[in-house]
DNA sequence: GCTAACTTGTGAACGAATTCACAAGCCTCG
DNA sequence: CGAGGCTTGTGAATTCGTTCACAAGTTAGC
C-alpha cells in the first residue's frame, strides 16, 4: 500500500479502527492547539489507552504518514485522518423527534464544532410545530420528504418514541438519507446501503449492572 | 459447566456477549407480554440480527437453560438473564451535571422501568441548585461525598462539561462509586475496580461520516 | 415404544483483531 | 560521515470471538 492508495479500494475496515481514528483525531487537535509539532504512536497510544502497535496498524490501513525515528507530524496526521473520516466538509443533519433528547442534541454546540450542522428538526405534535429552538423552527414531519428532496440532508438523528422508530426510519430511508443515528432502544431494520448506528443508554446501564454484579 | 456454576467463577465474558444478553432480554419481555411460553434460539437470533449458534454460545457461558427439541421457557430464560445481569434489584443512580443532557436523562422514564432509580442530581451552578426536576431537587455538588456515604449510590451518570469530567470522576471514585456512565467526549482514567462506560455521540456521527465517505 | 422432527449445548474449525518483533529508515552528535 | 538511538511499518504469531456441525435429548404422532 502506498500514498496513492485510494480509500475506495481499501478493504473492509473494522468499526473499532474507525472509532479509534476518531479518538486519535481528538488528541491531535489538542496537541495542535498546544503547538506540538510531532507525536509518536506511543504517545497517542498512551492517551487512548491502547498500544503503539495498534495505533500504527490502524493508520497502516490507509497509508504511511509517519517518519521513522521521528514520529508523525501533528498537523499532517490530523489532516490525513480528517480526510480519511470525511471530516473536511460540513454534514447536513436533521433531527426527527423534538422531545427531550432531541432538544439536548439540537442545542449542543459540540456537533457544529465538528462539522455536523443541524439543518432541520421535525415533530408530529401540533403544539411543538412552529416553535423555535436555537435558530431552528420545528417543522411538521409531513414536510420531511419534500424538504429532503430539496435540502439533501446527509444524516438523520432519530429521537422518536420506540413505537414510531421503525416507521420513521423507513420514511427517512425512502427520502434518500443513507446514515442514521438512532436513540430509540429498539433493533431496527434497514437496507444494506444505509448505515444505522444506535446509542442505547439502557443497554449501557445494564452492562454496568453486569459489571457490578459479576466482578465487583 | 453445570447448573451449580457460580457466576463469580465464570471466565472473562466478552462485552459483546453482555450487550447481546441485554438485547435478548428485551425480546423475551416482549414475548412474555404477548403470552408466549417458549422460544427457540433461532427466533431470538432473527430478532437480534445474529445467529442461533451465537445465542446458544452466549447463554452457554452461564449454564444451560433450554430444553433440547423444544427451546427455552420464556419466563425462565427471562428470569435467568435478569439474574446474570444483576437486574433483579433496584440500582441507585446519581446524575452529576444538571445541564441539557442531564435533564433529558433525569426525566426519562425508560430507566426507572428497568430498575435504575435516579436518587440525586448535582450541579455547581448556584442558579440551578435548589430547583426541582421531576421529583428531584438539584443538590450542591459539595454535598456529593457526604450524601454518597449515607445513600450509597451504585452508579454515577457524568454529564458535566469535558473540562470538568476527569476531576468529577475522581471525586465520584473517591466517594466509593464503582460504575460510571460518562457523556463527556473525553478519555477518562479510573482505577481498575471502577467500570467506566462512555457514550460518545460525536464519535458515532464521525463513524457515520466515515461510512458515507468510504462506502457510499 | 418406536420413529421422525426438532432444538439444544458444545468441541472444533474458522476468521477477525490485536500484539509481537524486527528490518528499514531518519536524526543527532561527535 | 559513521555510530547510536529512536520510531515507523508490517509480516508473523497469537489471542479472541464467531460459526460450524453434530451428538444428545425432547416431543409428538402413530
Ligand atoms: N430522554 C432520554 O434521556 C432518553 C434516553 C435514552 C433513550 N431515549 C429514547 O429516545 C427517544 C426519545 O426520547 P425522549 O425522552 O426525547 O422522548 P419525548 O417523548 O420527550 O420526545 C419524543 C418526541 O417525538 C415526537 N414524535 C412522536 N412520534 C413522532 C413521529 N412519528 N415523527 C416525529 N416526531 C414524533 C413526539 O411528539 C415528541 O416530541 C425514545 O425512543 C427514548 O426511548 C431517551
Ligand atoms: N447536550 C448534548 O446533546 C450532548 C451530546 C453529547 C455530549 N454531550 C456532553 O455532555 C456533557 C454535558 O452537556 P450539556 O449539553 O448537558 O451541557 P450543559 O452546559 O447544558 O450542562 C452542563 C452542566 O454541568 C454543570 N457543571 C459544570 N461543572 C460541574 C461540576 N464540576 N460538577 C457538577 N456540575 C457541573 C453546569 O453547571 C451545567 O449545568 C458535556 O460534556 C457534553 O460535551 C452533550
Amino acid at each position: 500500500m502506498n500514498e496513492f492508495t485510494s480509500l475506495a479500494t481499501v478493504k473492509r475496515i473494522a468499526d473499532s479502527t474507525v472509532r479509534r481514528l476518531s479518538l486519535y483525531l481528538r488528541f491531535l487537535e489538542d496537541f495542535e492547539q498546544r503547538g506540538l509539532e510531532t507525536i509518536s504512536s506511543d504517545e497517542l497510544a498512551r492517551r487512548g489507552g491502547t498500544t503503539s502497535a495498534q495505533v500504527r496498524k490502524d493508520l497502516s490501513f490507509f497509508g504511511s504518514f509517519g517518519k521513522r525515528g521521528l514520529g508523525y507530524s501533528v498537523p499532517e496526521l490530523s489532516r490525513r485522518i480528517r480526510e480519511i473520516m470525511g471530516l473536511g466538509r460540513e454534514w447536513r443533519v436533521i433531527i426527527v423527534g423534538a422531545g427531550k433528547i432531541g432538544a439536548a442534541l439540537a442545542q449542543y454546540q459540540g456537533f457544529v464544532q465538528r462539522g455536523f450542522h443541524i439543518v432541520a428538526v421535525y415533530d408530529t405534535a401540533p403544539e411543538k410545530i412552529g416553535r423555535s429552538w436555537n435558530s431552528q423552527t420545528i417543522r411538521d414531519i409531513r414536510q420531511l420528504e419534500r424538504d429532503a428532496a430539496q435540502e439533501k440532508p446527509d444524516i438523520a438523528v432519530l429521537t422518536v418514541p420506540s413505537e414510531a422508530a421503525q416507521s420513521m426510519l423507513d420514511r427517512i430511508v425512502k427520502a434518500g438519507i443513507k446514515a442514521v443515528l438512532n436513540f430509540a432502544p429498539v433493533q431496527l431494520q434497514a437496507p444494506a446501503d444505509v448505515t444505522v448506528k444506535s446509542v442505547n443508554m439502557a443497554m449501557e446501564l445494564e452492562s454496568l449492572s453486569f459489571s457490578l454484579t459479576n466482578h465487583g
